[in-house]
DNA sequence: TTTAAAATTTAGATATGTCTAAAAAATAAT
DNA sequence: ATTATTTTTTAGACATATCTAAATTTTAAA
């Protein structure tokens, strides 16, 4: 089936709302998702619907289907490839390739995706650390990973993920030398606003809840 | 300023004409080059003209204003760019390539296809010998080519472009073994429908008016 | 449990890109 | 120079994806 780049950009959005929080998806929690109305999402949810690629009821939210949710996966899949290409291969930055992979990630040709991932060596994750599926729509076992925002004092840890999406923060993150990898230690985390003081590389750092919220590490000792 | 899709490919369509005929585009020419109706031509000769990317008057066809021209050559270099990443380093076939750099040719980022550029080492030519623009949208200078359909018996040359856009054609060629950069010698030619005789890598091969007018040669000795 | 607030849907409007059918203009033929 | 034919344009319609404003349903509060 042919879907529009509206289509499979809905589909992402549910896919991507489902793995936060496990849950059906809101009209308005979508509707914020895609910076638009939920006058607009209702009538594309129905046609989702129709398309058996997502379960909606009205006023109860959404789901995908198996169908939807291999689209979603295609397409994640699809984004993550071409966001290593772009830095592993054109030398782009990891903060200037999330908006050009949104448009490539809706290039249609199976083959292309395919031969992609060969010529790039199968790689496990994308720039951010996030985990790319196989042909399958199946991710690799991977060790376990923490919020640094859920972090107590004393954690110490691997970087292993960043989020993707904003280049201001992953500016911010090469200007003090943040980088998927490296070691790091809570030193201390400040009750009233959930700050956290971080030890990385000799540096001592100070990271709001915000920017923790927006790192991911795997727990070592 | 920002094109749709649709836009782009008519742009393209009225650059790809105007090169063939060096006249203005009409617009039965045009709705028969974009597999459409002369009626929705007229539509978007209009929305062009407004947009200053086309000269258009009113029964008279159009052209390309200097603006439209530059779009263009971008959206040309952007698709034989592609082309090459796919035959170069995805190991595509040349017969493989046209539909997927269709869609390429649309992703918006002017660093990107320069990056691309750079990291393709600059070619000078697409897998089907077509010349590639470079970021200011110049050529560089070439041999002389001539259309196979055009030439004399004892005529001989080194073949050095083929139409680009249909697989069956190209797969033809890869059948018998035609490729960029071979000696061709025209053996002989039939007058009554203008089909050749032509001799090529010890083999004698005879192609059609319609084939030799998809095959350009530089012409030796 | 009735009311108030929030969330969601419906109805009607807009813009894009397409179509068909009919009208108008340009070109060719007699 | 009329007439006939072809080309092109206009007018009106449709589908997609969006919006605003109003109506409806659900959820929370009194």
């Amino acid at each position: 089936m042919q879907l529009s780049q509206s289509e499979e950009n809905y589909i992402k959005a549910i896919y991507a709302l489902s793995e936060e929080t496990g849950k059906e998806i809101s009209t308005n929690d979508l509707a914020e998702k895609m910076a638009t109305k939920a006058s607009s999402v209702t009538d594309m949810l129905k046609k989702l619907t129709d398309k058996d690629l997502l379960k909606y009821k009205k006023y109860q939210g959404c789901t995908l289907t198996k169908n939807g949710r291999e689209i979603a996966l295609a397409i994640v899949r699809k984004h993550r490839l071409w966001e290593v290409f772009l830095v592993e291969k054109l030398q782009f930055g990891w903060d200037e390739v999330h908006a050009i992979a949104e448009q490539l990630e809706h290039i249609q040709s199976n083959q292309l995706t395919n031969k992609l991932e060969a010529f790039l060596g199968f790689p496990k994750v994308d720039p951010h650390g996030d985990p790319i599926p196989n042909i399958n729509g199946e991710f690799d076992p991977s060790p376990k990973r923490v919020l640094l925002s859920k972090c107590e004092k004393g954690n110490k840890g691997i970087v292993m993920g960043v989020e993707d999406g904003e280049p201001s923060f992953l500016q911010y993150l090469n200007k003090i030398g943040f980088k998927l990898g490296l070691n790091i230690k809570v030193e201390d985390r400040l009750s009233f606003d959930g700050s956290l003081i971080i030890e990385m590389d000799g540096k001592t750092l100070q990271f709001s809840h915000l920017v923790a919220s927006k790192i991911a590490i795997q727990l070592i000792d």
